[in-house]
DNA sequence: TTAAATGCAAAGAGTTTGCACTTAG
DNA sequence: CTAAGTGCAAACTCTTTGCATTTAA
């Protein structure tokens, strides 16, 4: 996984280089942090986080090099409960279901909600991205177990 | 409509009251205007349209109504893009979908999208909401054409 | 060198809170 | 009367912005 995320840092400051940015010992910093981040982070976390490495860094070097990864499209960010969470961009192919009761995340690929997408396209015209709000509701230990027979009462 | 929404209103007084709670010209301006609103409202908002009622009347007691309405069970809120908004309760059974690309809001009914909850809740064990969350997308008139045909080039 | 990037500090939006004052019941 | 409700002001979180300074190339 170190490998991985390793690799991934270096590709997205291999395309900062190629977009005609400069390397500094920040982004280097923010970039690196976001990476290892589990699939999405908030920002004023990151921001955090970054500054436990760089102590020096400020907030607004965070959120100005997350706006450009955000315009460069090697980060997307969704609108999660908690507010706005930035990802890699290539890793956005899951939805973020979250329970509203326990507050457990959990994520499922978009492949499997391929049909819902089909569904939604073909009666309405409409093309959902699923991975750019949260779908909340409530998960399998909290869901009451009548729900399986009697959704209504 | 008029009729409808001053009986809402009516209801939402009544329930205030039934709880035990005073009933002030603030509340009543406050819930008078929720329900003049047009589905959902951002208390920012909202704060806005009820000061222009009542001049001198301060966003704390907006927010603090809009809470104890959310606690009652006679409002609901929904993350939708810009923030958090709230609605009436009984009205939530509908679903946001929002167009990335030019803006545009559309309501469709849950009864619509029923067997994309069944779906997710078969294969995941989750039962969603898909109120609480917007869903964001392209609507038919920003969505490519040829999406119709080829998705994924 | 020199334009990009950073730090700083201030501003901003939206929301919450403590406390004294007002007012509904 | 008296406790609930309000207004006010301050604080708070998260984020953005202008500007002087630093620094990568």
């Amino acid at each position: 996984v170190t490998d991985e995320r390793t690799r991934a840092t270096d590709q997205a400051l291999a395309a900062l280089k190629a977009h005609g940015c400069r390397m500094t010992p920040q982004r280097r910093a923010i970039v690196s942090e976001i990476m290892q981040a589990d699939g999405h982070i908030a920002p004023a976390e990151l921001a955090n986080r970054v500054q436990r490495k760089i102590p020096g860094i400020n907030p607004a070097t965070v959120y100005r090099t997350l706006g450009l990864l955000d315009e460069l499209g090697i980060l997307s960010h969704a609108h999660l409960g908690g507010g706005v969470e930035y990802h890699v961009a290539r890793d956005s192919d899951h939805v973020h279901l979250i329970c509203s009761n326990c507050g457990t995340t959990r994520s499922i690929p978009t492949s499997e909600i391929e049909p819902v997408i089909t569904m939604i396209r073909a009666s309405h015209g409409f093309l959902p991205d699923l991975t750019h709000f949260a779908i909340e509701g409530l998960c399998s230990d909290c869901r009451p177990r009548q729900t399986d027979k009697a959704k209504g009462a």
